[in-house]
DNA sequence: TACACAATGTTATAATATAACAATATTTAA
DNA sequence: TTAAATATTGTTATATTATAACATTGTGTA
């Protein structure tokens, strides 16, 4: 097999792993997982469960995030996300583009919160809501 | 009609709305809306719409939270969250208990914090994810 | 009363996600 | 190398979550 001409980036991917991700890539915005489906159909996936047990091996490795409120999933829009484990984005609630941020203020502030019993969190999911630029 | 035994909170509700309002507040934790739907199937609510169109309007006055990552439904632990905007929650990974945190310091500084294009965001919903007390 | 509007009741269906089981491929280690 | 362990795939069926569409009833107000 050859491996040489893989990217860095998909190298302990599976096949359908690959066809989801690269979808997703492709998209820049979130994706539904039946639309994705519809979408890889020619390329060989043709179940639900195909598609979603690519998603949650891909959520895991941290490739992509599931915006939870819009049960769609996005490629990690930021380098350094290794885990998915601490995410951030907004939500423009007119045309629905997401954006992932990467704050580190946001992050330190968030990782360092304490809640009234003392308690910290390095796992959190943050979604902001409001207009983007164009729809401003 | 007899309005003065009413609780001030609920004054403005509808009968499908408090029948659902209700038991989540009995619950004191998250519930699914299909649970919702069985628990109060004795007190005349036959249909998942009409859980759903409750529970629609509870979330809008603020009266209870969605929980996102779990698609489920808490009532307002709060009582000064007035309108459904601005929510945090930590949420244990074990047992699923979910406590809505209320901490000025966190929402002032997500009602403040800018984006890198500027934009700030007065809605958001953020979940914590740990182990609460019990589960360590 | 008459009108507007909110809420309800009901059936059907859409959209999202997982269970269960069989087969194949890949990795690990004796 | 070979066998066991692990990961991935394929497939069908089903569970779970949520909304569409339409008719009816209740409530507040002019
Ligand atoms: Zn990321
Ligand atoms: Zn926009
Ligand atoms: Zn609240
Ligand atoms: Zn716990």
């Amino acid at each position: 097999m050859v491996k040489s001409n893989m990217s860095q980036k998909q190298e302990h991917l599976s096949k359908n792993q690959k066809i989801v991700l690269d979808m997703i890539e492709k998209s820049n915005q979130p994706m539904k997982a039946y639309s994705i489906l519809f979408n890889v159909q020619k390329k060989g996936i043709k179940a639900p469960l195909q598609v979603y047990r690519a998603l949650d091996k891909l959520v895991e490795m941290g490739k992509i995030h599931k915006i939870e409120s819009r049960n769609a999933f996005i490629a990690c829009q930021n380098s350094s996300c290794q885990v998915a484990k601490a995410t951030a984005f907004s939500i423009c609630e007119m045309c629905e583009k997401v954006t992932e941020i990467s704050s580190s203020g946001l992050s330190k502030y968030l990782a360092s919160f304490k809640d009234k019993d003392g308690m910290k969190y390095s796992k959190y999911n943050l979604e902001f809501f409001g207009l983007c630029k164009k729809c401003r």
